[in-house]
RNA sequence: GGGCUGGUAGAUCAGUUGGAAGAUCGCCGGUUUUGCAAACCGGAGGUCUCGGGUUCAAAUCCCGACCAGUCCA
C-alpha cells in the first residue's frame, strides 16, 4: 500500500508524526514520543490498574456512550443483525459489523439502512474457543461497535480524515484518553475481494479498534478502485469496557454482577467460560440455531456440551438454563429481544442436555467393556483409544478417564491431536453458485418488466420480443414466473411455441421455447400461461407460508425455514427443529393450517423499503434466505406469517383449498422436512388414498374402518402359519431322523460310535437341520447326501470327539469333485454336476471307519 | 459439507482365521410359597438394517444404499 494513503490532512493539522515501531517494524502515527506502537505484543499492558479513560463504564454504559457519541455526530443508530449470517453462504456467523452489509450494500447493489450509521453488532468467532477464560481477554461472542459510511461517486459521506478525526475525538475529548498515548498503526486490510489501507488504534498495549478504508477491488493480480468506498470501523466493546476499568482480566467488567455471583461457585476460568458461552447461546438460539451435529448447529452443541462439562464437575452447580436466563437479563438491557423466547429456548437446550447425557451413558458402557477386553488381552488403554472415543463417541478425555479402572493421563496436546486426525480431510470448497448454461442477452437489451405481481391470475398478455438466441427469448414484459425462491417456473405458450422453462438472468427473464422461433426483434407475441399449473404453484407457495407459520405456533419460535420447494405435483419445506415431530404435533399443525385456510384471511403482497420492513417484522422476514434489493416484496398473512418473498401467491387463504401433509422425515440432525399438497393436488391425493384404502379393504373383506384390525388379524394368521410350517418341518425332520436311526441299512455301529449315513431329498438347510438332530446325542456321526439341481451335496456332522467332520470330508470329497470344508463338528461340500453320490458316501464311511481304527 | 464409529432376540450387547446364531435382563409356563418377591426348571422370541458381489459356504470379506451416533469445518 502506497505510503501516501496514510498521509492524512488530519494527522498534519493536529501535529502527528510518523514513526516506525522498533518491535514489529510497522509505521504508525502519534502525537506522543513512542519508539513502538502501543499494542501488545510490542508493548505490555499498561492499563491494568491504570484505566485509560476518564471514568469507569459498565458494559451497557460503554455501548451507550459510544453509540450516543456517533449519533450526536450525524450517525443513525441501527439495531443489530442476526448472529447467524443467513444472507451469506461463505460463513456461518456474523464475525464483524461489516458482515451485515456484505455483499449487497458494499457492492452498491442496495443502499445502506442509514448513512452514516453506527451499530454495536454481536459477533461470533470460534477460532480462539480454547483461549476463553484462559487469556483473560478472549470471547466467543463479543460486540463490535462501529461507525460506517458508504461513499458513492455522487455522494461522499466521509472517508479517512473525518473517520480518524471522529475516532480521535471519541478517545480523547469524549472518553478522556491522553492524546499522546494513542498510536495509529498502518496496516493493509484485505477481505472478501476488497482491500484498502487501515489504521489500528493502540493505547497502553491494547488494540482498541481498527479503521478500515475499503477502496480497491482485487481482481486476480490486478487492483482497481471500487465504485463505492466504505468506511469500515470496528471497536471492541469488551476492550473499551475493560480499558475503562483497568481490571486484571476482561471478564469481570464485561459480565459485572453476574460474574461475582457465579464466582461464588466456580473458579475464575470456569466462570468466564460459562458466562461467555451463555451469552453466545442466547444470541444463537434466539436467532434460530438449533443444536445439531453439523453446520452452525454444531457450534451451539459445542457450547452447551462444554458448559455442561464444567457444571457436572461441581455438585452445587446451577442448571445451565438458569445461567442462560441470568445472562439474558443483562443482554436485554440493550438487545431487548433476548430472553423473550425463554420457554422455547429452555426446551431447545434441555433437549441437548438429554442427548448429551445419552451419548455419555452409551459411551460409558463401551469404554468399560473395551477396557476389560484390552486388559484381558494383556494390553492397556492408550491415548489413541481416548482420541478414538472422543471422535466417534463424543466423550471428552477427562470423562473417559474417570471411567477407567487404570486411568491414564490426558496429554496436554489432546485437542491438537484431534485436529491432526482431521487434517488429511479435504475441505469442500463447493460454494460456487450454479449458473446453468443460460446465454447472456446482448448488452443494452432492455430489462424485462415483470407483471406477475400485478395480478397472479392473469394468464394471457401481449409483449414484444427484445432479444432472442436459439430457443431463448427475452420480452419487454412478461407474466411468466421464472424459477426462483423454491418455486418452479410457469409453462405455457408464446405464439405457437411451447414455453418449456423460464429463468431469471440478471434483469431479464429468459423464456426457453420448445424450438427456436423465427421472431425478429420487435415482433409482437401473445403469451398464454398454463393457468392450472400456475394456480397449483401459487397454492403450494401460499400453503408453504401458512405451514411455516403454523409450525412456529405449534413447535416454537426456534423454527426457521432452511429450504423449500414448490412444484406442480407437491411441495416441501425444511425447518429447523431439534427432534422428530410427534404424530400429535403433526396433527395439530395440519389442523391449524387448514383452519387458517377456512378462515379465508387475506394474503397481502406489497413492496416496502427494506429498512421499514426489517423494523416492523425483524429478520424472521428472511425465511427464504437472502433477498437483495432496496425494496422488499412482503407477503403477509396477518397474525400467521410475514416473509420477504418473490413468489406468486393466492390473494386469500381459502384459495389454497386444503393442505394435506404427506410425509415428515428428518433429513439431517436438526432439520425436519415436510412434504405436502394443496389445492386440486390435495383432492387428488386424498382421492388416491381413498381408492387405495377401499381396494385394500375390499381385498381383506372388511369395511375401511376395520382395516387396522383386519391387518392385525391377517398378520397374526401369517405368523401362526409360519410357526406351523416351521413346526411341521421340524417334525418331518424328526421323523426322518428316527426312521434313519431305526433302519439297519443306514446305521452302522463302530465300537462306541454310531454312524448314520443316508441319501435324502433335502436342501442345504434341511441337511444341516437333520444332521443336527442325528448328532444331538454324543458319539454320533451323520453322513448325509442330497442332490439338488444336478449337483450333489455332502453334509457331515459329528458329535464324536474321535471323528472330525472336516477331516472325513477332506478324505471323501476328492473322487466326488466336491469343494467345501467345515469344522470338526460340521462340514459340507458341493460336488460337480453328474458325479454319483453313492461312492462318495462309501468313501466317507470308510474314512470314518479308518478314524476309529476299524 | 467432510472424516470416523456403529446397526445381531423386546432391551443391553458377545459372536475368534468365513464353517451348525449366543449371553444377560425382560417376557411366557411350571415347581415352591397363605400371597408377593426371590430361587429353581422349562419355553417362546431372529428378514443378523436393506440391495448387490466374492465363495462350496457370509452376521463375518468387498461394493452401494438407508438409518443412528460422533468429531471437524
Amino acid at each position: 500500500m502506497d505510503a501516501a494513503e496514510y498521509e492524512l490532512q488530519f494527522f498534519r493539522q493536529e501535529g502527528f508524526h510518523r514513526s516506525t515501531c522498533v518491535v514489529c517494524g510497522s509505521a504508525f502515527w502519534t502525537l506522543g514520543d513512542h519508539d513502538r506502537c502501543q499494542e501488545a505484543p510490542c508493548r505490555d499492558y499498561g492499563f491494568i490498574g491504570h484505566p485509560i479513560f476518564r471514568r469507569s463504564y459498565s458494559y451497557t454504559e460503554m455501548r451507550e456512550a459510544y453509540l450516543a457519541f456517533f449519533e450526536h455526530r450525524g450517525h443513525t443508530r441501527i439495531r443489530r443483525y442476526p448472529t447467524v449470517a443467513r444472507w451469506r453462504n461463505d460463513v456461518f456467523f456474523t464475525q464483524a459489523s461489516i458482515y451485515d452489509f456484505q455483499p449487497w450494500v458494499t457492492s452498491g447493489a442496495i443502499p445502506p439502512p442509514a448513512n452514516p450509521l453506527t451499530i454495536s453488532q454481536p459477533c461470533l468467532r470460534f477460532i480462539d474457543l480454547e483461549e476463553v477464560g484462559r487469556s483473560g481477554r478472549h470471547f466467543t461472542e463479543f460486540e463490535m461497535m462501529a461507525h460506517h459510511a458508504f461513499n458513492r461517486p455522487d455522494h461522499e459521506v466521509y472517508f479517512k480524515d473525518r473517520c480518524v478525526a471522529l475516532c480521535h475525538e471519541l478517545l480523547t475529548s469524549e472518553l478522556g484518553t491522553d492524546p499522546k498515548g494513542i498510536t495509529y498503526k498502518e496496516e493493509v486490510w484485505e477481505g472478501g475481494g476488497n482491500l484498502g489501507p487501515s489504521l489500528s488504534v493502540g493505547v497502553s498495549g491494547l488494540e482498541l479498534g481498527t479503521l478500515v478504508f475499503m477502496e480497491y477491488i482485487r481482481d486476480g493480480d490486478n487492483v482497481r478502485p471500487m465504485p463505492l468506498t466504505v468506511v469500515d470501523t470496528g471497536y471492541g466493546l469488551e476492550r473499551f469496557t475493560w480499558a475503562s476499568q483497568g481490571t486484571k482480566n476482561a471478564y469481570e467488567p464485561v459480565f459485572g454482577d453476574a460474574y461475582d455471583e457465579l464466582r461464588r461457585t466456580f473458579a475464575p476460568r470456569e466462570t468466564a467460560i460459562l458466562l461467555d458461552h451463555a451469552r453466545a447461546l442466547n444470541f444463537l438460539i434466539t436467532d434460530g440455531v438449533v443444536p445439531s451435529n453439523s453446520k452452525e448447529g454444531y457450534f451451539v452443541r459445542l457450547l452447551i456440551r462444554r458448559s455442561l462439562r464444567i457444571l457436572s464437575k461441581t455438585p452445587e452447580a446451577p442448571e445451565i438454563t438458569s445461567i442462560l436466563d441470568r445472562v439474558a437479563r443483562d443482554i436485554a438491557h440493550y438487545h431487548t429481544e433476548i430472553g423473550q423466547q425463554r420457554a422455547d429456548l429452555h426446551r431447545v437446550v434441555e433437549n441437548e442436555v438429554e442427548r448429551y447425557a445419552e451419548a455419555i451413558g452409551r459411551a460409558r458402557g463401551i469404554i468399560r467393556r473395551q477396557e476389560e477386553r484390552t486388559r484381558a488381552a494383556g494390553g492397556r488403554i492408550s491415548t489413541d483409544d481416548l482420541l478414538e472415543w472422543y471422535d466417534s463417541l463424543g466423550v471428552p478425555p477427562e470423562v473417559a478417564v474417570e471411567e477407567l479402572k487404570e486411568p491414564l493421563p490426558v496429554p496436554e496436546d489432546f485437542y491438537a491431536r484431534v485436529a491432526a486426525r482431521h487434517e488429511s480431510e479435504v475441505p469442500s470448497t463447493d460454494y460456487s453458485e450454479k449458473t446453468e448454461g443460460l446465454p447472456d442477452p446482448a448488452p443494452g437489451t432492455a430489462p424485462t418488466e415483470v407483471l406477475y405481481y400485478l395480478d397472479p391470475y392473469t394468464d394471457s398478455f401481449e409483449a414484444h420480443v427484445v432479444w432472442s438466441d436459439g430457443p431463448f427469448v427475452v420480452l419487454d414484459r412478461t407474466y411468466f414466473y421464472p424459477t426462483g425462491g423454491g418455486q418452479v417456473s410457469d409453462r405455457g405458450h408464446l405464439g405457437d411455441h411451447e414455453v418449456v422453462d423460464v429463468a431469471r438472468k440478471g434483469p431479464w427473464v429468459l423464456h426457453r421455447l420448445d424450438h427456436p422461433p423465427r421472431w425478429p426483434v420487435g415482433e409482437r407475441v401473445r403469451g398464454r400461461i398454463d393457468p392450472g399449473r400456475r394456480l397449483q404453484l401459487m397454492q403450494h407457495h401460499t400453503a408453504t407460508h401458512l405451514l411455516n407459520g403454523a409450525l412456529r405456533e405449534v413447535l416454537g419460535p426456534h423454527v426457521w425455514q432452511t429450504g423449500a420447494y414448490k412444484g406442480p405435483e407437491s411441495a416441501r419445506i425444511d425447518i429447523t427443529h431439534y427432534k422428530a415431530l410427534s404424530r400429535e404435533e403433526l396433527h395439530r399443525v395440519e389442523r391449524r393450517v387448514n383452519e387458517v385456510v377456512r378462515q379465508n384471511l387475506p394474503v397481502k403482497s406489497y413492496f416496502e423499503s427494506r429498512n421499514e420492513a426489517e423494523r416492523r417484522f425483524g429478520f424472521t422476514l428472511y425465511q427464504g434466505g437472502a433477498v437483495p434489493g432496496k425494496e422488499l416484496r412482503i407477503v403477509e398473512v396477518e397474525g400467521m406469517d410475514v416473509e420477504a418473498c418473490g413468489g406468486t401467491h393466492c390473494t386469500h387463504t381459502s384459495e389454497v383449498g386444503a393442505i394435506g401433509i404427506l410425509d415428515v422425515e428428518r433429513i439431517q440432525d436438526g432439520v425436519v422436512r415436510l412434504t405436502y399438497v394443496s389445492g386440486d393436488r390435495a383432492l387428488d391425493v386424498r382421492e388416491e388414498h381413498e381408492q387405495v384404502l377401499k381396494e385394500a379393504a375390499l381385498r381383506l373383506g372388511v369395511p375401511v374402518t376395520g382395516l387396522p384390525q383386519g391387518i392385525d388379524r391377517l398378520l397374526g394368521e401369517v405368523e401362526e402359519s409360519r410357526k406351523l410350517a416351521k413346526a411341521r418341518t421340524k417334525e418331518d425332520l424328526g421323523q426322518t431322523a428316527s426312521r434313519l436311526l431305526a433302519d439297519p441299512a443306514s446305521v452302522e455301529t463302530l465300537s462306541d460310535l454310531t454312524l448314520v449315513s443316508a441319501q435324502v431329498d433335502l436342501d442345504r438347510i434341511g441337511l444341516q437341520e437333520l444332521s443336527r438332530l442325528l448328532t444331538r446325542a454324543p458319539g454320533r456321526v451323520a453322513l448325509l447326501s442330497a442332490e439338488q439341481d444336478g449337483k450333489g451335496t455332502l453334509f457331515i456332522g459329528s458329535s464324536a470327539p474321535a471323528v472330525s467332520a472336516s477331516a472325513v470330508l477332506e478324505a471323501a470329497k476328492g473322487p466326488f469333485g466336491g469343494r467345501g470344508g467345515g469344522n470338526p463338528s460340521a462340514a459340507t461340500a458341493v460336488g460337480e454336476p453328474g458325479r454319483p453320490l453313492a461312492e462318495t458316501l462309501d468313501a466317507a464311511r470308510n474314512a470314518v471307519r479308518k478314524a476309529v481304527g476299524k
